[in-house]
DNA sequence: ACCGATTTAGCACGGCCGTGCTATATTAAC
DNA sequence: GTTAATATAGCACGGCCGTGCTAAATCGGT
């Protein structure tokens, strides 16, 4: 009987010290050792809760996308409660700035993230979780689309497809390059294209 | 006297090869050992040539933001010299595309650069050529912009701050989701999503 | 043939990596 | 105190990395 530990726990404090990793020095810098160190273990103890360093990077992945996915879902569920007096568009707003890395948490998940995701074209087993994220974003999307197409609030005609791609890849873009350009591209100036990007649906 | 060799070829033949590697292997994937195999020679070879690794990852983002740089210069060139007779949102919508992965030569060097530009992040030494290439683009669009605005084509009120951050980013987005999810992002599809939002310009 | 500047080549080192594996520590239950 | 399951710990190996450095090959000019 040993030292009373929740393993779900430890599995989480150490995918946290990747996730630091992984945004501070990239990819690379989340070795196994860098890792112990970072979490405050030996090698040793962090290779007792994972296999090996593949499912450690696919665990920290699932993890983060989960965690990103959360505040998500906060944002549509007041979305969907809303009542018929309430600004829908505001609350439209307030769910995609959700996506942006318009704070220092949420910078430094879309970090790890997109250091992931583009990890995940040449490391196969990242790819499921970088898909499933994506299929949710898209999927978001396209409701909320819909729902504001049902609602009137949007044209017949709009081409959801079309307009469901061109919302998600703002939001990469945005994103991408508030990360790697962050003295042209303030939270400020995130939030107005993001709110010129939405009025321009109905258009 | 030795064999003959033009030494700007082979620093080109050899950053070609590490475009190779970095497109289907990222960054990790340009090893000295092997760019050198890639490239045909011995790692010796290789590293007369350039000083170290870095300075081969430096010289070889360059050789990629100055040709695609160059292709969108041609364009650029086109639009300039477009009369008035010409259907200047074609040239328009034709020299933004040329950001995009349509193709397979433009998809292998847009993994590349995307590779590049994220490494950039912990890789002081990337910065100032992403930096320059994300200021061509930048400045690329707000010139385009406000000469259309200059001869009637879009509003006098449009604010170029906000749509030039909106089409620089949509353009990364699309390019990101283009190269990380290819089967939900074609090329018709990218096209599409570019005329709507360049459409949205005028609104 | 000799010379020398350039080109080609690669050994060996120290460093870091992930992983196979072994060993020790821990502590509730008995 | 003993037991045993769990947790902590880390050695050593083979592999790959970039780099300091040395050596040989090349070939036009003389």
């Amino acid at each position: 009987m040993p030292k009373i530990v929740i393993p779900e726990d430890r599995r989480r404090a150490v995918s946290e010290a990747v996730a630091r990793l992984v945004s501070q020095e990239g990819i690379d810098g989340a070795s196994l050792r860098n890792v112990a160190k970072e979490a405050g273990l030996a090698i040793g103890s962090v290779r007792h809760y994972f296999a090996n360093h593949e499912e450690l990077m696919i665990f920290t992945m699932r993890e983060l996308g989960q965690r990103i996915g959360a505040r998500i879902a906060a944002h549509v569920d007041q979305l969907l409660n809303a009542g018929p007096e309430v600004d829908r568009r505001a609350l439209v707003e307030t769910l995609f700035a959700e996506f942006l890395p318009l704070d220092r948490t949420r910078s430094d998940e879309a970090v790890a993230w997109l250091a992931f995701v583009v990890a995940a074209r040449t490391r196969p087993a990242l790819r499921p979780t970088a898909e499933e994220q994506h299929q949710f974003v898209r999927t978001l999307i396209d409701r909320t689309l819909r729902e504001a197409i049902a609602r009137g609030g949007l044209p017949q005609d709009l081409d959801v497809e079309v307009e469901t791609l061109r919302l998600s890849a703002l939001l990469d873009g945005l994103t991408l390059q508030a990360l790697v350009y962050p003295e042209s591209t303030t939270p400020e100036l995130l939030l107005a294209t993001l709110r010129r990007s939405l009025a321009s649906f109905g258009t």
